[in-house]
DNA sequence: CATGAATGAGTCTTCATTCAT
DNA sequence: GATGAATGAAGACTCATTCAT
């Protein structure tokens, strides 16, 4: 018990640094003894706990997607008011990226650097994102008996896709308003689109 | 002016192998001497139109870049419907990496691949796209005397977020109805939200 | 007592995982972490009992070679008939290696391949073994008042040599004729040579 | 056919350094580095003409094996009297040897140093060679109407048997008589034996 | 005594870049 | 100008050896 502990636990430092590195460098430029170094551990040992390069930047990014992923998943489970599961996903993101700055950098910004393989997985894990949004929407849209026929899988993508931006220019700098504003400001379009309204009425 | 003539069209010999062989390799993958080989010319010559490897990714991402955003420019520039100019936008965005479908795997899934400066251009980039949607959108809401109140940036984030993601999407397979469709559908959600407003009538 | 039993036991288990990994994979592919694995040990533990593992290598081939030779001289020691103590080494060398196939290997096939120390060991073993053959063939000579006049050094590397070609030969599929068969033959041609004698007389 | 000369040059200047640094340190042992160092050139450069490490040391005993062959069969092939060809044989082999004393140490202590395959390659190579004696041996047995009756492949591996150890032998210094006697002592004892023929007459 | 987790020296190999021709 | 042979800096990875437990 506590091997394996001490062993997770460096396990996890290794992980830390690996996402410092990979964060500030990029995966080509940053190198494993930089790494160790910053783990506070020797080169070789990183090599006990993962195959190579590759695979430890494989398991970083998997470490971050799941956690964010679980984490999602467990707050949304027994939602069913889509505005209000939208409205969670949406702050939450913004404040997880808040607190994992590097990590959002990389992810957002040189998602799949390495190869294809990686790049192959990092696309089914934001699939996997986009089907459980278009499912949460096709049960709002099927409940609500909305008369707009739109394309659930569609709609997520581009929630998705806005999302992913507006992270990326709260990354930069601009914007620094609060998640909630925000989270409101973007649903607000999200659910009622530009056009003007009361032009309707 | 025939040597410059042919110069410049041995500069766009070695962007267009360039352009082939980032895209299937990625940044770092990609061999100078597959490049030179691909534009059929010598090794040392690519130096004697770019400074280095770095240089001509850059100076090959410019092009394309400057390609799109100026052919955008032209179509949109006397269009003072807004759905119209999105449209057009739109559809166009498509149907271009449509026709550059390698250039587009790089552009949106390896984009930062090489450094902090490159990065930071293509943002300023994707900055640029951002403003000129916001003005057009700013016209629109002001013209309309939109009663509704939305950031005009956030809204052409958003919409710029939404298009990415949909070609991202659109680029490994899913979704191949016509780009014109396709467009059709997106706006859609753009404009009137995913709202049921039946409801509110 | 019972302590250095036990050593011992486990310094022979080393000894035979050591042998086994060497000869499969040579001195510097093998592993000591397999050798310490196939002698159901940790790794560590081998260095109690050797200083390196060059040292380990050295020790055992050593072993190899002091059973090897004792064998050879109880075996030849009281025998008076030169043809019979060839015979008997032989025969012998033959059965020897046929029953440690893969030390075999080792000992003709990559010889020195550790360093000079280790090459120079193992070449004042082959110069025992010549000295020890060209002493018996002296005696043999000086008894018979042999007319001939040849150096019985020379002899005997002669004979060392065809016995460790013929061995290799053996090593790798051909010939498998008996043991004893092969010595026939082997022993003919050295005391008789090839010339057609029959034309002399 | 100036620069094809120029590479054959620089091959040929590689391919001596690494004959000097294996047979000076081992296959292991010898670095990539010293060996392009002694050839005067940069690292890289070897990598070049050789695709890796051990495809130079192939290549380099290849190359020796070949000139001695070669050399071998030319000074050979017109020979009908057994014992004149392997005079030729056995002198050449020793003069050669001492006028490439590190690869002949190289080539007979350390043969199959690197690798399964190349202790194969090595194997052949003798094979033919010793297929090439048996074959003049037999026609020499047949043309003498031999009533001996001897296994020609079992006599031609005695004999590279013993002229491999007699050049060890050399190596380290014993028995420097130039190699016309030696080779008349080895001879003579491979052709009447050590048998006491005076005894039978 | 025994262990095996940790270490880091040591080396091959790649490839952007240069420069003599 | 154009070339491509030559270069050497740089970095991933291995594994013998140590030493805290």
């Amino acid at each position: 018990m506590k091997i394996s502990e001490k062993k997770e636990e460096k396990r996890s430092r290794i992980l830390d640094a690996a996402a410092a590195v990979f964060s500030k460098e990029g995966y080509h430029q940053a190198k494993v003894e930089d790494i160790a170094r910053i783990a506070g551990i020797g080169k070789g040992t990183i090599y006990l706990y993962f195959k190579n390069k590759r695979h430890l930047y494989y398991c970083m990014i998997k470490e971050i997607y799941d956690i964010f992923l679980e984490s999602i998943y467990t707050q949304i489970e027994c939602e069913n008011d889509l505005k209000k599961a939208l409205k969670t996903i949406t702050e939450y993101t913004f404040d997880f990226l808040d607190s994992h700055k590097e990590m959002a950098n990389l992810l957002i910004n040189r998602p799949g650097t390495v190869d294809e393989d990686i790049q192959a997985w990092l696309f089914a894990q934001k699939q996997k994102i986009v089907d459980f949004l278009a499912q949460i929407i096709k049960k709002y849209a099927d409940s609500n008996n909305c008369d707009r026929d739109f394309d659930s899988t569609l709609v997520a993508h581009c929630f998705v896709g806005a999302l992913a931006a507006l992270m990326a220019e709260r990354l930069f700098g601009y914007n620094k308003i609060d998640s909630a504003k925000l989270t409101d400001k973007m649903l607000d379009i999200f659910f009622h689109g530009i056009h003007n309204s009361s032009v309707q009425v």
